[in-house]
DNA sequence: ACAGCTATTTAGAACCATTATAAACTGTAA
DNA sequence: TTACAGTTTATAATGGTTCTAAATAGCTGT
């Protein structure tokens, strides 16, 4: 398996619910957005067994904490999961809720010129927000 | 008072409580961002009466409505809002989850290169996130 | 292969921000 | 002042997320 390798070296015991979560998440041809409860819909199409809720959020959360998922900043009742984690942005389209990635050369380079003590950079997030 | 009219030309009906909320919000020598449960402890602070939870929260989704309230795009188990409604960005610092303005000056232009047929830019929103 | 230990999974309960409800109240225009 | 639509209110309901504690599974050393 392709990801037990991945797993271990992320200090996570590659577990029958992981090695799944994986297949859904990452053995794709592109990448997506999704949010908990679209996750769980699809783990539901994708395998046969039942992988209980609280194992999606876990897994989730320990994805993002590894860097291998990202959460989109955007307001909304669910949050939003990126399998993007290419420094990248977002369009987002107000009337049906969709998000469109914008590569990061669709998008001219950005020069912060406040600097805060003490503080450095972590990421630059832009949200382009889209009405007709 | 000067809120009457105010809230009278977005055909807000000016309530006792709307205007009480209009003094917490808008009558500060500067803005600020907040979330519900933020304003709730202001209102109580500054003010005798009572106003409800449900009239706070009614009231500030009027005025996000009409333009007089911005919503910070950020993901959080709460909406945070902001006073300021002129085209800004925001320092997101990661240890403690404070916000910290970033003016549209503090921030080069940015050009979206990609265009979505149909749809046009309603608005452009950097989030800077800060660790140590 | 087994024992023993810790990490993980699980169902269900709990949590809590937000929204809905429906009855009482209030601003406003005639 | 009346009548009506707009507002406020307390409270219940909703729903995404987190917590709990018991069962299970991966891993390490023997």
């Amino acid at each position: 398996m392709k990801y037990i390798e991945k797993l271990r070296n992320s200090g996570l015991r590659p577990t029958k619910q992981r090695l799944q979560i994986c297949e859904v998440l990452f053995n794709t041809e592109r990448t997506f957005h999704f949010t908990i409860n679209d996750l769980e819909r699809k783990i539901k199409d994708k395998i046969d067994n039942k992988i209980s809720l609280a194992t999606i959020y876990n897994t989730v959360h320990a994805f993002e904490k590894k860097g291998y998922l990202k959460q989109i900043p955007i307001n909304s009742n669910q949050i939003y999961f990126d399998t993007n984690i290419t420094d990248h942005h977002h369009f987002y389209n107000l009337k049906d809720g969709k998000l469109i990635d914008l590569e990061n050369s669709d998008v001219g380079p950005i020069n912060i010129k406040r600097k805060i003590d003490g503080k450095k950079i972590k990421s630059i997030e832009v949200l382009v927000k889209l009405e007709d």
